[in-house]
DNA sequence: AAATTGCATATTGCATTCAAAATGCAGATG
DNA sequence: CATCTGCATTTTGAATGCAATATGCAATTT
């Protein structure tokens, strides 16, 4: 296919950095990470067709290690496979989402619980530096930002409950769900009402309740849905992303 | 590569029930299940290395398919991906196992809250009818036959929780950890424990009491990650699969 | 004799090729 | 005029081929 130059590439040198060690990635990684943020980004929409044949000429790629990707991505829920038909970016229903958010809001409060058992005071008043920042931005009116700190402060917790299968589990429901991007529009009295629960969920962290915290996660995501459910409105069949 | 027959088949013709489609299976994914049940029966054990060629003769197909299914097992966390040095069942190390138990807890435990506001009488009554053949067979002491009802308790459980984001997580994770095969042994004291945890389950779901059903689960499968343990043994290191 | 180097072999990653299924469209049919 | 049939085109599924990396072994050096 006479591509840009007929000898193997190895990967974009060495993007992490780790000085030391050459990162030598194989082609369908690096496809994938990129086709996630693709489809995470919005760049490719839900619901549109992804020919193959498309995508591996602007990749400069060939259809083996593409093909090698969409498998993966297809386990992830990102994409659908239609057997002899080909893949499309996966449409969210209003239940599929309602059902990312029960379970999310189970792997949340366990984070919390876990995290009570597990984080140092050092770590509790790191979180605690990003929840008065957040808090800031709140104040400010700074939307984008304070959802960069609420994330920050979500990962946190989630780092110091110390279970790299819930931290992996938890983000890649979150990719799923992010596409759909309620975040743009968010009431003042819902987003009050978030800095409230963050307020709770500070408090609790500080005593260790693990109880109290996991409760309090599990609602301030149940909340979140809500949130969602007011800006994506009532029809409930509307493929939400 | 001289196949059995030059030409293409079509997979297993459904295999599956559903009597007015024709099921056709691409290879990958027949493939995919194969290797799957493989691993998960012990057929290939942990830390083995898969190399490509033997498979591919063995299941009479190519290299591309079997490569995609990989990919995918990879993913699903069943096996490791070296790159440039093939693939290898993966080792679930004691740390692992914690993780996936905590995880599951979690999960089981929303399992039993959802399903408690959304199941029926008819789906009650039939898990009880379930769950007094269970206990039967504690009596008799038939631990396979155990089992057996054990899991097919929590699925019903976790079907009426109607969530398959739910089910399809929890499947997975089972399916990580059952290769540590700690059915086999249980003591009498621990197999009597788990015989009252699942009265209480009944109990709760009976009462369509989501709080407590909730709290039996987790504290239930935490059981039996310290029953597993013990037969596990002292070393936390050692690799458990 | 142990360690190291160089080479032959095997295995992996990717590109390419080939076959089967799906898609689109023109003409035929009612 | 709408629908159906058959063929050409496109796209997917799988196999094969080729280059690069890893592996194993023998000869060499100290």
């Amino acid at each position: 296919m006479a591509r840009d130059s007929g000898s193997r590439r190895q990967g974009a040198p060495n993007e992490v950095g780790d000085s030391e060690r050459i990162a030598r990635r194989t082609l369908h990684d690096e496809v994938l990470d990129r086709l996630r943020d693709m489809i995470q980004e919005g760049e490719l929409r839900a619901g549109e067709r992804i020919p193959e044949r498309a995508l591996c000429d602007r990749f400069g790629i060939s259809r083996t290690p593409l093909r090698e990707a969409l498998k993966v991505l297809a386990t992830e829920g990102l994409i659908d496979l239609l057997p002899n038909r080909g893949a499309a970016v996966s449409r969210i229903s209003a239940e599929g989402l309602r059902e990312a958010f029960e379970v999310m809001g189970a792997l949340e409060a366990l984070g919390g619980e876990l995290a009570c058992a597990r984080i140092t005071d050092a770590e509790v008043a790191a979180i605690r530096r990003l929840h008065e920042r957040m808090v800031a931005h709140h104040r400010a009116g700074r939307l984008n930002d304070y959802f960069a700190l609420n994330r920050a402060i979500h990962e946190a917790i989630l780092a110091a409950a110390d279970n790299r299968m819930l931290s992996a589990l938890y983000g890649r429901l979150r990719g799923q769900v992010q596409r759909a991007r309620f975040a743009a529009n968010l009431s003042e009295a819902r987003w009050r009402q978030a800095v409230a629960e963050h307020e709770e969920m500070m408090a609790a962290l500080d005593a260790r309740d693990a109880e109290k915290l996991g409760r309090i996660m599990k609602r301030h995501l149940s909340n979140k849905f809500e949130t969602l459910l007011d800006v994506v409105g009532e029809d409930q069949d509307r493929a939400v992303s």
